[in-house]
DNA sequence: CCCCGATACGTGCATCTACACGTATGTGAT
DNA sequence: ATCACATACGTGTAGATGCACGTATCGGGG
């Protein structure tokens, strides 16, 4: 009784990325409107804590945060420009070792409670046991891409 | 016995943005590799499909996709330079219809192999299963924001 | 008819993302 | 020592994303 479902071809049901991207938008926004008080962007918080987890090259960090390593290096352009990060040279002097100033350190612990009032509000809306499965998802899919969830 | 595993504070094991923005680049990567003998990007090819379901204002399709108006804007410029879509004026001389022009359709169409190689792929990595129950959890979570899953 | 709040857009600015390409340095073979 | 290949990086170009802000039109009340 639906009628004819198949007037236009023009429905995409199955394709993941414009689903992932739109989801991501979502959240990101959810993420960007709590953090917009501590003067960063979740990308900027996300760079914070994976480069101060670990000093590495510019190119592991790009592996480990699977992106591009040029999308890193301007990423990391403005919080070089903060001071929040400092481009070392490494024992290979082409190398450059993205280090977490003080500074840094500092702007980042400062951002953590509005990093986590905007997971709250996430898993408000979500539900916790959902975003616990979400987790559990995303982290699965990432390891059968190669690289480690991480995060 | 895995020795103290609080030794620093930086590692963010629930932070449910991060992990969903990887994997969109993860697979935006998958799907633009495959979409660019089309000469589009993935973004586009989404664009495109939304827009011919069925003509609307700039901030309906805009809501549709859960992006920001201002974003669908810019998003449009390169496929209305390329005389595949088209900003009419509505019965409200204010609003903008966004319409595909018949170059627009043969465009997605043409793509339309592509694509699916890229959703192919990308079940061959993940596992037809696992993208099933992928695209169930975005849903889902599309869902709770409110929005309809749509695409 | 005029004013005022609501509505529909576009722009400026800043950031995120990645491919193609170029530069400089390390390394191993000759 | 030198040459060739690999490695580590940056830049040019192009698009994706959203907030703050400004402009123009619509619609109802005075």
């Amino acid at each position: 009784m639906r009628g004819n479902m198949v007037a236009n071809d023009y429905a995409i049901p199955g394709c993941t990325c414009a689903r992932l991207r739109k989801l991501s938008r979502r959240v990101t926004r959810v993420y960007d409107s709590h953090l917009a008080g501590a003067g960063l962007k979740t990308t900027q918080y996300s760079l914070l804590t994976n480069a101060a987890r670990e000093p590495r090259t510019v190119t592991d960090l790009a592996a480990a945060m699977g992106m591009d390593r040029t999308t890193l290096t301007r990423n990391l352009r403005p919080l070089v420009a903060k001071g929040w990060v400092r481009l070392a040279i490494g024992t290979d002097p082409r190398s450059r070792i993205v280090e977490v100033t003080p500074k840094g350190l500092a702007a980042r612990k400062s951002a953590a409670a509005q990093w986590k009032r905007a997971q709250a509000e996430l898993q408000a809306t979500l539900g916790e046991g959902f975003v616990s499965d979400l987790h559990a998802t995303v982290d699965a899919a990432l390891a059968k891409f190669g690289g480690p969830p991480e995060e």
